[in-house]
DNA sequence: TATCCACCTTCCAGCAACTGGAAGGTCAAG
DNA sequence: CTTGACCTTCCAGTTGCTGGAAGGTGGATA
């Protein structure tokens, strides 16, 4: 398929999915007449790049985890260890997001429409590790 | 205190805090000395930036979740709605964190150490929404 | 067959969000 | 009173896109 369809499917414009390749995350076919062509695999490739690095992982750990797909010598202790260590990255993360969010609903429902400037809610953002 | 030990408190490089007043996200008093001179208010808010920007949110987002926390008219339809939207973006990043951890684990654990160019996890990816 | 028009290509410039380094001022300790 | 660890500003470089120009491709239509 074309890149604008790649697009469409991974939700990604297609000038990232053509720096995604200069920088060599991805290396789509190239019909006849010059165009990229995408297959499946490569979608959902694109896909999960912009899931991960819309979750805050950057581009160099992206491409940790797309090796982690891609590595034949998948037993090799370096991969597992880059796995297991975004695994607890990835947890911290929903921690985090879940802690964000019990503070932002606090917000809306338990602050909604005093303004004292001495708002506890700071204080507890503080505490979360 | 100091750039320095709010930089330590709050986990974000001194550079990036002195980034961040630039373009005007904090404003902390100046000594005498011309030395910036960190509240305990602004060290919750450095925190408060360190993770939302980790956690995938553009500086402009975490400028209006700040706004949120400053804004005195919190009664406001707007500052509810802002809040609400984010609310929902939160619990999506949270799901699909879920699910990266999910896939993941499944490549250490049960994919482990196995060759197969036609991995259904890729596949599993594109699935998950 | 010509000509649209939406698509694709490369290349280059600009923006967002830092990040590093130079050049120099401040301050507590020895 | 100097040393060293801080702090200051300023300017340049990096990452990760993003927009726009200039031009080629290809299926639909007159």
């Amino acid at each position: 398929m074309n890149i604008g369809e790649a697009s469409e499917r991974s939700g990604l414009p297609s000038k990232t999915i053509r720096y995604y390749e200069d920088i060599g995350l991805i290396r789509p076919e190239r019909g006849g007449n010059g165009y990229r062509d995408y297959a499946a695999t490569d979608v959902h490739k694109l896909r999960f790049l912009q899931r991960s690095r819309g979750l805050g992982f950057s581009v160099e750990e992206c491409r940790q985890l797309l090796a982690l797909y891609e590595d034949k010598s998948r037993a090799s202790a370096d991969v597992k260890d880059i796995a297991e260590s975004k695994l607890s990255e990835i947890d911290r993360k929903i921690r985090e997001l879940s802690e964000l969010r019990r503070t932002l609903e606090h917000l809306v429902h338990a602050c909604h429409g005093n303004d004292r400037p001495d708002c506890p809610i700071l204080e507890e953002l503080s505490h979360s590790a």
